[in-house]
DNA sequence: TCCATATCATTCACAACTCGAATGATTACG
DNA sequence: CGTAATCATTCGAGTTGTGAATGATATGGA
C-alpha cells in the first residue's frame, strides 16, 4: 500500500529497467570497441578465457549464455585478429583449446580500458557511493545467475 | 584501490555487466510476456503511453530509443490486439495519436505482474536492503541516460 | 576387441530484429 | 502560392543468433 499503483509500475521494475539499460549500455559499449575491431561478445569471450581455465568451448557457450555454434564464429573472429591461439587438447582431440595471445591480453586491457570510460559516463550524475552501490548490486544479481 | 586490476577486469566493470545481466533480464522477461502474445518492446511502449501525455510516435520512438519505423509495427501489432488505438490528431492530420484501451491498461498491469514475478527470481539471493540499492541505483543510471 | 551411443567443434540455412531510405500526406514558412 | 519540412508508413537489406546436420573422436558395454 506504500506503493504507487500507478501507471509506471513496469519502469519501476528490475526486470525491464535491466533489460533497457542494458541495451543502451551494450550498444554504447559497442561503439567504443568497434575501433578495436570487436563486438561485446568477443569481448566476452576475451574475458571469460582470462578468467578461467582452459574450459571446451561448450563451456564458454554456457557461461557466455550464447548457442556453443556463435561461440565458433567468434573465436574465428579473434582467431583472425591473432587475439586467441586454437590447440587441440591432447586428451581429448574432441576439444579445442582457445588460448589468449599476448596481443589478446593487450586487446582485452583496451576493451576494459573503454568499459570503464563508459562507466565514468554512465554514472557521471551519481556520487562515489551510489556508483560503488550499483557495482555490487549488480554483481549480486549476477551471482545468482 | 579496493580494485583487483587482475583479469577479470572487464566483468567488473558497470557497463559490461549491465548489457550482460541486460540481455538475460530481457529474453527471460520476454518468456514471461510470450503468453501474452507480445514482446518486451510492447510491453515498453504501453508503459510509455500510460505513462506520458499522447505524444506522436517519433517522441515515443525517441523515448524507447528505436527507429520510428519499429514504432510502427509494434503499434500495428498492439492495435491488433485491441490494445492501443490508433487516431489522428485534429490539430496536426500528419500525426497518428496511440490511446491505451481498457484492454491494454489490462495488457501492461500483467505485464508489470510478470516483472514482478521475474524480480522476485532476479534478486532471491539478495536481502531487501540490497534489493532496494539496486532499483535506487538503476533508478539513477536511467536518470542520467 | 568391436559396436553403439554420446560428445565435441564446425558448417549451414533460416528466422528474428532493427534500421535507413523512399513514399505520400499534411503542415509551416517565405 | 509554392517550396521545404515533418509525420506515419512501407519496403528492402544487414546483422545476429539459433538449431539441425556433419564428421571426428571418445566412452562404455557385450
Amino acid at each position: 500500500m506504500t506503493d504507487v499503483k500507478g501507471p509506471e509500475e513496469l519502469g519501476s521494475t528490475v526486470a525491464y529497467r535491466l533489460g533497457a539499460l542494458g541495451s543502451v549500455a551494450e550498444s554504447r559499449f559497442a561503439a567504443r570497441v568497434e575501433p578495436l575491431g570487436i563486438k561485446p561478445k568477443h569481448a566476452g569471450l576475451l574475458a571469460a578465457l582470462a578468467a578461467g581455465g582452459a574450459p571446451s568451448q561448450q563451456d564458454l557457450a554456457a557461461r557466455l549464455g550464447v548457442a556453443p555454434s556463435l561461440v565458433v564464429s567468434l573465436a574465428d573472429h579473434l582467431e583472425a585478429c591473432g587475439a586467441v591461439e586454437r590447440t587441440r587438447d591432447s586428451r581429448d582431440r574432441r576439444r579445442q583449446v582457445l588460448t589468449l595471445t599476448r596481443e589478446g591480453r593487450g586487446l582485452l586491457a583496451r576493451c576494459a580500458a573503454a568499459a570503464r570510460e563508459l562507466d565514468d559516463e554512465l554514472t557521471a550524475s551519481m556520487t562515489g557511493p551510489q556508483v560503488a552501490a550499483l557495482r555490487e548490486a549488480l554483481e549480486l544479481v549476477g551471482r545468482g545467475l
